[in-house]
RNA sequence: GGGCAAGUAGCUCAGUUGGUUAGAGCAUUCGGCUUACAUCCGAAAGGUCACAGGUUCGAGUCCUGUCUUGCCCACCA
């Protein structure tokens, strides 16, 4: 379910940024030739971030994208509206909220985030009405809000001002008489113990000027220039009237002295401009009622947070959740279903918008001009999107919802109530919290930081599946990405290398052999160990990589696969099939292995899986079914079997490294291995002669170490490759100690637990078992590295 | 002021309920055009898991404290 939102402040901001560059301000426009243009913005860019989807390869029901402000959702937020008010849980009301000076709007708690100022704390003295020559001295960093204090508050257990209660006080500059009241609100230990009251640009003071039925006196105008009852600061931006204010105060020696002090203050979140705290009428919805089910919801578990540490995020907001101030002061959104009667002012909520005023009759109605918090739009997306009742009934409640953050109580916290308040049920089960993108520096990615990476470069650069497998790759459940540019060659690397892989392998099958069906016998297909072998391990990725996807660990899904197919599947499945790259059997497999890997690798990289499809079938990938796990595959004894043979050609390996012997010279080895240790080499060396580019291999348990020859010990088996070269002996002496040093201190730490009695009391079986099992086997390459040391000294 | 997250190899990060020898990618060193892939192949080196205590037979993992970094919340005028 594609789609977007409105986005109201900051697409109203980019507008009005755009018609500025003409010198036109909305206001030049007119309400409705702005909206228009708003309109044509958002269907010129609005599609970019669908697009951007696309291209990465989302999987959606494009055909169902839907906008905020599409007619049917819009709709749905008008009766959303109207069933709260009904309800009595939306209300209209003066409150202090904060206000943005430069976009004219009020703004919720949460679009107004703090951030630390470097400010002054200035000490005026506010004279006595009795006896001009006593001060109360009060501390404030806005001395502008001065002008409309309405009273001084101090702690009523505070001496110092006990006989002052109750007194009044000429406010300077304005010489308006206030009251000197007391409150245990006020924190004595603070500034003076005196604080100054401007119950109209303050919550604090607000909330007592209602305690004390103080006078609301407001000083500014909604540009935050002060205004009429500002007296002769008049017309003064706010930051102006405060230097000026200072400098009266200065000089009638009322400023007592200013302290630096740092303060937090709200900022714009669209335009980061100061908060001003300002008295207005708005409309709520009291959340209180709503949160409780919600709450409930998340408590017993009927909602799941992953990771589960934001549940606590989540409750802590809920339980102590505030009013919603739900109106905005700009003009692209919804408008409110409100209209007033002009001439009774009777509030009617209306969907159609009544003809005339249901109090006195009156037609001269006028709709609120305010329009709605995007978000009371967006908290519907869950079941305002479906227009069909029947997909809703069908869809609703959805498994997952995947967010960030930041948006938990924008958008997570209200969708649930939302969900429980006009569904009665719950709109998801799942709540997948995902990291936060940052840059190198640490930096959230944001494009009004200007510090993103753009995708749809990474994209022409890499490919959009290198993009999506090196993210997903990265991304611990919940935890921070920290991007550049250089992490996206993880996954083209990957990339490439499935395409070759597939490249070769498709190039060599024949159609016949792809026919086959894996039974689950074995036997049916002639198979050697190393088919058997990786499909035991296929099976095994599958299996935790589903178990990975089942806990929203993309990441280790993501690299389940990958260790799989590449360590696995291409250094050592395909590398042995190229000696018997005809036989049907492996064929078979190649084909297999592939294509099922194909189809477990699609949900990670859609574009490249589904190209390399194509040339195996005729059909897309996409409407594939998922693998299923068959268990009788799973064969640890295979897989001990196989291991054992890459580990002697591993050592292999290493000889001829540790002894640069010349990559194109084939050598002999010599194995000496218990009986069935030695038969069972014996049986598979066609595997170790061509991947260590052996002339010949010989093994069992009378095997000679011929003279002048390297040596490695795996477990119970020596293996010796004869050198042509004269040997060094004590370089040759020198990697034996060092292995038996190793060994040696590995059989100690062993020792050590083995012969703790409360390690073997306690600890379960099996462990003790299996330590005492893997010091016999250590033992046993102990003695065989010692002779072989004493051998050649 | 409260809360959360992080501190593991030179770098970027994994490490699910405490259990054998802590992993990967990149970078580094050595050797390779081995007929899918040099965006590759083989081999190697590299870690007192921030610090200090504690619980435990056993701690990167649990508890307490400390330090460092980042984020969130909060009405210190």
């Amino acid at each position: 379910m594609p789609g977007t939102d409105h986005a109201g402040i900051a697409t109203q901001n980019v507008v009005e940024k755009q018609i500025a560059k003409d010198g036109l301000r909305r206001q030049d426009l007119g309400r409705e030739k702005f909206v228009e243009r708003v309109w044509q913005w958002k269907e010129q860019y609005g599609s970019t971030i669908i697009m951007q989807l696309k291209k990465l390869g989302s999987s959606c029901d494009w055909d169902r994208t839907r906008f905020t402000m599409d007619e049917g959702y819009s709709g749905s937020v008008a009766d959303v509206f109207k069933r709260l008010y009904d309800k009595g849980l939306i209300y209209r009301g003066d409150y202090i909220i904060n206000w943005c000076p430069r976009c004219q709007t009020a703004l919720s708690d949460e679009e107004a985030p703090h951030h630390e100022l470097q400010g002054h704390l200035y000490y005026i003295k506010y004279p006595l009405k009795e006896d001009a020559n006593q001060f109360v001295t009060v501390a404030t960093t806005r001395p502008e809000t001065m002008l409309g204090d309405t009273a001084v508050a101090v702690n009523p257990k505070d001496k110092r001002y006990k006989k002052l209660l109750g007194k009044t006080l000429i406010l300077p500059l304005v010489e308006r008489e206030i009251k000197i009241i007391a409150d245990s609100m006020v924190d004595m230990a603070f500034g003076t113990g005196a604080v100054k009251v401007t119950p109209a640009h303050d919550p604090n003071d607000y909330a007592l000027g209602k305690k004390h039925k103080l006078e609301f006196v407001n000083v500014m105008r909604p540009d935050a220039r002060m205004n009429e009852n500002a007296g002769d600061y008049r017309d003064m931006d706010r930051f102006e009237a405060r230097e000026v204010i200072l400098e009266d105060l200065k000089e009638k020696k009322l400023l007592v002295k200013e302290d630096p002090h740092n303060l937090s203050a709200g900022h714009c979140y669209r335009c980061h401009t100061i908060i001003e705290p300002y008295l207005s009428k708005q409309w709520f919805v009291k959340m209180k009622p709503l949160a409780k089910p919600a709450i409930e919801a998340v408590k017993k578990g009927r909602i799941k947070f992953y990771p589960d540490r934001w549940t606590k995020v989540y409750l802590n907001w809920m339980e102590n959740i505030q009013d919603w101030c739900i109106s905005r002061q700009i003009w692209w959104g919804h408008r409110l279903p409100v209209y007033y009667c002009k001439k009774c002012e009777e509030v009617t909520v209306s969907l159609t918008g009544p003809e005339k005023c249901p109090a006195c009759g009156s037609v001269d109605m006028a709709q609120d001009e305010d329009v709605l918090d995007t978000w009371f739009s967006s908290w519907l997306w869950p079941f305002a999107t479906f227009k069909d009742e029947k997909d809703l009934k069908y869809f609703y409640p959805t498994s997952a919802l995947v967010t960030a953050q930041e948006i938990i109580f924008f958008w997570v916290a209200r969708m649930i109530m939302a969900g429980i308040e006009f569904q009665k049920e719950i709109p998801f089960r799942d709540v997948y919290i995902h990291g936060t993108v940052r840059d190198d520096t640490g930096k959230k990615m944001s494009k009004s930081l200007g510090n993103i990476i753009d995708p749809l470069e990474i994209i022409k650069e890499f490919g959009a599946d290198a993009l999506r497998f090196s993210i997903i790759s990265i991304t611990a459940v919940g935890q921070d990405v920290f991007l550049s540019k250089q992490k996206f060659e993880f996954g083209r690397n990957f990339a490439n290398k499935i395409w070759n892989a597939s490249r070769f392998i498709i190039s060599n099958l024949k159609a016949e052999n792809m026919k086959a069906d894996l039974c689950a016998s074995y036997d049916a297909h002639n198979m050697s160990l190393a088919d058997k072998w990786i499909l035991s391990r296929f099976y095994q990725a599958l299996e935790s990589v589903e178990k990975s996807l089942e806990n929203y660990r993309f990441n280790e899904a993501a690299l389940g696969i990958y260790e799989f197919f590449w360590h696995e599947f291409c250094d050592w499945y395909i590398e042995l099939s190229k000696a018997e790259i005809n036989e049907p059997h492996t064929q078979l497999i190649l084909y297999k292995v592939l294509e099922k890997s194909l189809r477990v690798l699609h949900p990670f990289m859609p574009f490249i899986t589904e190209e390399i499809w194509h040339s195996l079938s005729p059909e897309t990938i996409m409407t594939q079914p998922w693998p299923h796990v068959q268990k009788q595959m799973i064969n640890k004894k295979i897989d001990g079997q196989m291991q054992a043979i890459i580990d002697v050609i591993t050592a292999v390996r290493n000889i001829r490294a540790a002894w640069n012997i010349d990559p194109k010279a084939r050598i002999n080895i010599l194995v000496k291995a218990p009986k069935d240790t030695a038969q069972h080499l014996n049986a598979n060396s066609g595997y170790i002669k061509a991947l260590v580019k052996a002339q010949d291999l010989k093994t069992g348990d009378n095997i000679v170490k011929p003279p002048r020859s390297a040596v490695a010990i795996v477990k119970d088996t020596q293996v010796y490759v004869p050198l042509e070269a004269l040997i060094d002996l004590e370089k040759e002496k020198g990697r034996i100690s060092k292995k038996i040093e190793e060994t040696n201190s590995t059989i100690n730490g062993i020792g050590q637990r083995l012969k703790n009695k409360e390690f073997l009391k306690k600890a379960p079986k099996d462990i003790v078992e299996g330590e005492k099992k893997r010091k016999a086997e250590l033992a046993e390459t102990l003695r065989l590295l010692e002779a072989n040391l004493k051998d050649i000294a």
